[in-house]
DNA sequence: CAAGACTCCTGACGGC
DNA sequence: TGCCGTCAGGAGTCTT
């Protein structure tokens, strides 16, 4: 599932490929997949214009075109963008004629993902936290951030107002590099651990980019068309039952806000009293 | 404000 | 072999 080390390497492949290539015509072979506007008006203003530009913002694709309008896009789960001139997939959703001879097609199997195109980007984002790779996010920002709210770490965490760009994998990851459990509470999480989060998160972050994402199943590739390679470097994600790579302890697997959450019972412990629900 | 339920989807997988 | 139920999961929406 696409988080944030999957978007940047998406967005940096992009890229080059993709800037100053200009749009011949675009094809909806799925049309839930056009959030806004109208099929019909996607089409029609897409059409002639030119890519300037393509960066990222938490788990979104902002692809900048020559008028000022902005292509937002997400994976959300199985979403992939590639270009060239290959043959379309069964799941190929909207496909963009380059006029180059090219085509930038966004395939997805669970038809989950979504393209808007709109004036501001603003317009089809929704709030957002802060970019937990800025330097502006850090460890005094963690400590006050926790403190300020009364919510389980998990589903804080995975909360995209809170802190974005984070998904169920980077989570667990990071919670168990900064030895926090699951199910602590946020303001009950002493400054220094929450300094230890901050810093976790940043590490685990800057490892997946540099690993170009993580391929745990068989559907995120980069546009490239290779898997990334994070997945080798899980410390718990997918690995219940396994030994913990830093204590020998089995790694065990709960389900915490509906999601699948895995953690070191020994290296991360319960709080003393579950919160449980009230 | 917090949090649970439900929804959108398909492919994989377990059971028989 | 094949049918069927169950699950995963990001994020929006609706309730409690």
């Amino acid at each position: 599932m696409p988080e944030l080390p999957e978007v940047e390497t998406v967005v940096r492949q992009l890229r080059p490929q993709l800037v100053g290539a200009s749009i011949a015509s675009v094809s909806v072979r799925w049309p839930a997949t056009v959030a806004r506007p109208s099929v019909r008006a996607f089409r029609r203003r897409l059409v002639g214009r030119t890519l300037v530009g393509i960066e990222r913002r938490a788990k979104y694709l902002l692809f900048g075109l020559d008028d000022g309008a902005t292509l937002v896009g997400h994976l959300r789960m199985t979403g992939r963008f590639h270009v060239g001139k290959q043959p379309l997939g069964q799941h190929a959703r909207v496909l963009f004629a380059l006029q180059d001879g090219r085509r930038l097609v966004f395939d997805d199997v669970r038809k989950f993902g979504r393209l808007a195109l709109v004036d501001d980007p603003a317009q089809a984002l929704p709030p957002l936290g802060p970019e937990p790779l800025s330097e502006l996010v850090d460890g005094a920002w963690m400590a006050a951030a926790l403190r300020s709210r009364r919510r389980l770490l998990k589903p804080l965490l995975l909360d995209q107002s809170f802190l974005a760009g984070l998904g169920n994998i980077y989570v667990d990851e990071s919670l168990h590099r900064a030895r926090l459990h699951p199910l602590r509470r946020s303001d009950r999480v002493r400054p220094a651990a929450a300094r230890q989060l901050m810093a976790a998160i940043k590490t685990v972050l800057g490892g997946a980019i540099d690993a170009q994402g993580s391929s745990f199943d068989r559907f995120y590739r980069t546009p490239e068309g290779n898997p990334g390679s994070f997945q080798d470097e899980f410390a718990v994600y997918g690995r219940e039952g396994l030994p913990c790579r830093t204590c020998g302890a089995r790694i065990r697997r709960l389900v915490v806000g509906q999601r699948g959450t895995h953690l070191c019972p020994r290296c991360q412990r319960a709080p003393r009293r579950s919160p449980r629900r009230a």
